[in-house]
DNA sequence: CAGGCGGCTTGATCTTGGTCAAGGGTAAGC
DNA sequence: GCTTACCCTTGACCAAGATCAAGCCGCCTG
């Protein structure tokens, strides 16, 4: 993996450096499957350059002009609303392969910030470029279609989780949504590094944080998970799903 | 505006009159403006037929294939999903001129009920069509992005409604939205039938009907609105606006 | 017109999670 | 290596909203 980097001798810019979606071991991720090569030239060329966010800076802000979504290669991120009043929701959690964005082609105007939570570095996709291309190339278009709705998907669910869950489902269904995103990445299913304080995570559950520590904390007694600091590892997959279905009390 | 319709004496099948989107009068809610003649009557030719809703009946269901979004003409729906135990999460309610059906695009299937509150009748878009004409007309393909972005920046508003507002801000906040877009329609901004029941506006805000009533019962006492059953009059737009800009105790 | 039912309101009580506070661990910076 | 700051945990207490319960209103149906 890092391979690539830490062989290079040469000095080279990494902006212009061109890893081509082609090449990307995360294109069944960004994009639909059986493009041609000639089609997927094209993808290559639209793409034209990468950025790097070191933690803790936004790739972008609430108010920014939209004009690209971005694909995630490396890193972390949370995007987050801010309330004239100060408070934060966070909306979501990406991670590589994820596509971050989407909220600014409504408006022209980007409605929520997009933080780095560790440096990352995400391909830059120019929007009227995509969509030039993908009233071209159908099977471009139906999956940017796909991916917006599953968006939209995404959000209900987490609706439904903050309208019906009490605290420790909605912990429970975070881990497990988590797990299954690392597992579908090549990672481990069962252990993983936290990149969210217990803050943002209860911002994203809409629990305050020392909720979430309890939440924590109980799981660990009942031998479901163990917890150190952000170190967590799944020792009862099935056991958290029971504390989801159990509804109620 | 009903002019037409009582004007008419030779009876007509309705289902198969065409009211062309040339011709309707929600023609800004649903189209991008600055279409061609030509392209208008592409568009109308895409959207062939109509279907009546009766209340209580689903337009579609979770499970259900998809093949098309709808576009209200009249009537009111809510959306919802179904958790396997049970618990019911109203994700939507929606009126004449939105879109619904966007949840299936992702995955070919539906994954929410759209049910009539009222009496309804909606507009079919078969959505490879709109597909295959929204690769031909540019505006058209952009409009449905910014449709599809919007159902995206609308769920982040109830994911903030949800995990970071006590009960009256909420119902604060949802009185004001749905006086805003009856405004929008033409319609007084201040006084309104609810279509919903107290149970179901309180799974749409994440409380239960108590809450919603005596939250009710609280505004009319604080001279903010007047209650009777589902017939709403907002006294004081602005004082709702402070209840919600309020936060915390 | 009577009866029944669904939906709404209101009160009393209970529970969950929020709030406030203290202390400890870890990692980054001097 | 020490200090500082951030993050996390845990306890005690509190309050918002859920739950349980009773009764009412208005509408639909027979």
């Amino acid at each position: 993996m890092s391979n690539e980097s830490t062989q290079k001798i040469i000095p080279i810019d990494t902006h212009k450096l061109k890893v081509a979606c082609s090449q990307c071991n995360l294109r069944e991720l960004c994009l639909p499957i059986g493009l041609s090569d000639q089609e997927l030239t094209r993808v290559d060329d639209m793409i034209g350059s990468r950025r790097k966010i070191k933690r803790g800076q936004n790739l972008y802000s609430a108010g920014d002009t939209f004009e690209a979504i971005y694909a995630i290669r490396t890193g972390f991120f949370k995007t987050d609303v801010i309330l004239e009043d100060g408070r934060e929701q966070v909306t979501g959690f990406q991670m590589a392969g994820e596509v971050l964005g989407m909220d600014g082609i409504g408006t022209d105007l980007h409605t929520c910030n997009a933080t780095a939570l560790e440096d990352a570095e995400v391909c830059i996709i120019p929007f009227d470029q995509l969509e030039s291309l993908s009233r071209e190339i159908e099977p471009l278009q139906r999956h940017l279609h796909k991916v917006l709705s599953r968006e939209i998907v995404r959000d209900h669910g987490v609706m439904t989780l903050l309208g019906t869950m009490r605290a420790e489902e909605r912990l429970a269904a975070f881990l497990l949504n988590l797990s299954q995103r690392l597992v579908a990445r090549g990672y481990a299913a069962t252990e993983f590094h936290l990149r969210m304080t217990r803050e943002e995570i209860g911002s994203y559950l809409g629990l305050k944080l020392e909720t979430v520590s309890r939440a924590f904390s109980r799981f660990q007694e009942d031998g479901l998970i163990t917890v150190q600091q952000k170190h967590i590892c799944i020792l009862d997959t099935a056991g958290l799903k029971q504390v989801l279905n159990h509804q109620a009390c």
